[in-house]
DNA sequence: CTCCGTGCAAAAGGTTTGCACTGGT
DNA sequence: ACCAGTGCAAACCTTTTGCACGGAG
């Protein structure tokens, strides 16, 4: 057994339950991502995992990426769609987004706004920012549960 | 005095105060997004103005908002960059992100796992993830402050 | 008067799609 | 054997850039 089968195991586990089919490419993308913790573009693993999978295409990582994170084998990272979107209210706020249709609400929760900063990071922190994920009330009346 | 004047002074006041020239293209595009709430692209923006400042090119409005977002007068929303990013770990974590360098970097930190979800939005809420903006220990150490 | 900001056109990413083929299950 | 998944090429959408002109400070 190879080095890193033991990480890919619970991914490939999940692949099955998922229903999705554990093809060269899947598994390709699966073992390059799985050790790696810089959160990289489509296009970073296809430069990682191309040259040791003759043929595969990139329109291929695309696919496999997303057809991983729909199924929640994998996630998608602070991403709203491919746009950037602009906020005019710079003060210390949260927000609320339907994985559904998209949307993103503004919310407001004094306890949400004193937050202690991790430590020990090195980091020079100023800022941050919740992120719920969800559905919002018109999605969930659509297709209800 | 316009209905909308009084809304847009305190981000005109910011301009002046960074030294960003109040041009007819950045009024028409603060006017625009002061009042929304729906965290618009640069495009939406671009098609809610365009008609009222003729001429107004797309570019423009691509250039405004990011003179303004650096200027701190708005605000980018929940987005590392251009590109998608993926990350393996499904888990419920939260992030660091270097504002400089665009860096990315999983934090553990039992004690924004049990924060409490907002109430009475309406929203069915799955997860949440909190993102910490900062400087990162290399970024320190090349340009420090 | 001097630059910063703008318009236009063109290029540069990043992502998606149509269609025919192939390989998991 | 069937159908999901793939490769290729082209389309698409978002964002950036070069250059010349014009208006705000």
């Amino acid at each position: 057994m190879k080095r890193n089968d033991a990480l890919l195991e619970p991914f490939e586990a999940l692949c099955r339950e998922k229903g999705l089919a554990l093809t060269v490419q899947r598994r390709a993308v699966l073992k390059d991502l799985a050790p790696r913790k810089d959160h990289p573009t489509a296009d970073q693993v296809f430069e990682s995992v191309g040259p040791q999978v003759p043929g595969l295409s990139r329109t291929t990582v695309y696919r496999v990426l997303d057809s991983l994170a729909k199924a929640g084998v994998i996630q998608e990272v602070g991403h709203l769609g491919t746009a950037m979107r602009y906020d005019p209210r710079v003060q210390r706020h949260h927000h609320l987004l339907c994985v559904e249709c998209a949307r993103v609400l503004d919310i407001e929760d004094p306890r949400l706004d004193a937050l202690k900063a991790p430590t020990g990071t090195g980091f020079e922190i100023s800022d941050y920012s919740v992120y719920f994920k969800g559905r919002c009330p018109d999605c969930r009346k659509k297709r209800p549960r």
